[in-house]
DNA sequence: GACCGATGTGTAACTGGTTACGGATGCTAG
DNA sequence: CTAGCATCCGTAACCAGTTACACATCGGTC
């Protein structure tokens, strides 16, 4: 109703037609239409310029016209057109996240945390889910750049054809953190966790129980420290060194499962198992189950990132835990970095330490009754 | 090194400056600076004008005129900015998700499903965590407005200021689906499970196999239709009554753990507990695991949600399955109907069944040997 | 009383696209 | 030969903000 009595006169008694200039009342009419700063500036009897200023609080506003103008976005409701202003401004407040599957609970930890602090420092995080295609991926970045985002963070898979446009995205200015990601030359920041520490850690452990031949179920691209870690452990440790005992399929549980049958259809199969993932180590759990063999017992089991399902298994199952939480917070920080700072040049690297935690997926191998 | 030879002459000898004017000359030789559709355009010797055509496909132009700017924008690298492109079109492509946890397995499927379907209609979705906080809620959907969204999705919590905020964005022309919330009078459209039914299944369940005294745990702002669907089945289905049967703390698993901490801690514990979702229901699991009661021999226990963990609880939980990815893929379906045809004005309501998944954490209770 | 800096506000150019409009061209039909 | 239509493309206004600049006002100082 007071939006209806502006149309008339404003607070100073001259007409919306003499301020505004004809031919946008019809506009200005129309139903459903969001305000503009003109609008809230015609309301409050002052200009555009002004009531932007107020809004950004640069340049000197009058506390009496800071009312006038508050006064008026309440009661018009208005909310700045985001479109508008990075326009002229260069920022949108987006952060682009590439995700590989969100259902993955180890991503999905990531991007709570990234989306968390970036909602802190006024950021909105836009996604773009992959499924861990590579096309998707290059598809992703290229429709987030397309939205102008501030910054941008990438998790694998990769590829060539993915560093291409991930370099690309860095050429135009955009500020890219990669997470987990191996590549050789970065174009932007990383951060990543020592897994080659984190696999070691866990390999350690399960020689120190007593175990010599340990499988390995992984996937072919990715995860590339884990499994050389495993290799050069087995070395380091001493311990059997048989190409069979690497399985490569998926990073899922039915992938686990898969290698994990295999593993255990060998003739001489393993006394425990490394995998590459959580979601894995569960579907060699699966693969235990049906055929009755027990955990830890017959087999001893090792996953990797310690999502939440890890600790409730049965049996909980040891695993390497990542610090996810501060990775993402990590990668928003070099983010907010490099926005205050567009000069900065030398790429970062954060290696952030893993974390061996124990706990009852893992016994000394069966016909042993040694160590520990 | 292309890009430097149109400073001097294009493909039709035509200088730069006398076509573009001069006084752009020097931005133009930036650094670092993202192509724009005029630089496209004077690289492919045509207008502005020809280059959007082009873009958009509306409007006619030459297969020849098409072949230079398709070649313009491969070598400039040039991506449309979307803010300036949203200022006119009044759409950005932008569907906003309000979410309360993306570490809950149910909306991290959710949000997966959301996202991919939104990225295959050529949207991205722009995230904002609440952490089931209201001040948040509202925050975050002011925010998302201030990105110009095309859409929003919200889940829970739900409260009257909450409801505020997502009229005040319907009304602002931005249509709006929620996700599993019970509004009297809804905003937007809905989707939603028919937990009741669901519930009630449930309850059904555990009192064929016997159980008398069943307690409830769950939150107190939501899941009512849960609640309140237990507290109908007990009456219906002539059970005991009992106020200090139904705990509220949050939904987390450690608010499960207390809440079943003061169910068993009663003088007369229930024999079966019905969690309003499994994150609480493996809170249970871990109180009772801590006191050696087992499940399902001496307590049985029933969840909500089918998260991917239930299965891989120890035992594998009974629980009410919701179709989670359906309810994501409805919410953009009803999003996009919306937007092909702005003048819908009847809000929708879509509830989707729920389906009682059984698996091994229910028995008869203790001291039975009955049924089934 | 003239000068000065600090404070406050309006004007208009600018951001990078879209699109209505109109002019130019070429082809066909009368 | 020309009217008429389809095709093609350039011009300029417009979207909703930001910001450099100019101008106005005011209190205080010499």
């Amino acid at each position: 109703m007071l939006a209806g009595s502006t149309l008339d006169k404003d607070l100073f008694g001259r007409s919306t037609e003499q301020k505004y200039g004809s031919g946008n009342t019809l506009t200005y009419l129309e139903v459903l239409r969001v305000a503009t700063a003109y609008e809230v500036a015609q309301h409050a009897g002052v200009s555009v310029g002004t009531v932007s200023r107020y809004l950004n609080q640069n340049g000197y506003v009058a506390a009496k016209t800071a009312g006038r103008i508050r006064a008026a976005i309440e009661e018009l409701g208005y909310v700045p057109n985001g479109a508008a202003r990075s326009l002229t401004t260069k920022r949108t407040g987006l952060i682009g996240f590439v995700v590989s599957d969100l259902r993955n609970p180890f991503t999905a930890e990531l991007a709570d945390a990234i989306q968390e602090r970036a909602n802190e420092g006024g950021s909105c995080v836009v996604l773009y889910g992959t499924n861990g295609d590579e096309e998707r991926t290059v598809r992703g970045i290229a429709a987030l750049r397309g939205h102008n985002i501030d910054g941008l963070i990438v998790t694998p898979p990769e590829s060539p054809k993915i560093n291409r446009a991930v370099t690309s995205a860095a050429d135009a200015g955009i500020p890219v953190v990669l997470i987990g990601m191996t590549l050789d030359r970065p174009a932007g920041d990383r951060v990543s966790t020592d897994t080659y520490q984190g696999a070691g850690a866990a390999l350690e452990h399960l020689a120190g129980l007593g175990h010599r031949r340990i499988g390995f179920v992984g996937a072919r691209d990715q995860a590339q420290g884990r499994r050389r870690a495993y290799e050069d452990s087995l070395t380091r440790l001493g311990l059997v060194s048989d190409p069979r005992l690497c399985v490569l399929t998926e990073l899922t549980r039915k992938g686990g499962l898969q290698a994990a049958d295999a593993l255990l259809d060998l003739p001489d199969p393993p006394t425990a198992i490394f995998a590459a993932n959580d979601v894995m180590a569960l579907g060699v759990y699966e693969a235990a189950y049906r055929r009755g063999t027990h955990i830890p017992s017959q087999l001893s089991v090792v996953g990797f990132d310690d999502i939440d399902l890890a600790s409730h298994a049965a049996p909980p199952l040891t695993t390497v835990a990542q610090p996810k939480r501060q990775m993402g917070i990590e990668a928003m920080r070099l983010l907010e970095s490099r926005l205050n700072d567009l000069t900065q040049f030398d790429p970062r690297d954060l290696r952030l330490n893993c974390r061996l935690v124990l706990r009852e997926s893992t016994a000394p191998p069966p016909g042993e009754e040694s160590q520990r």
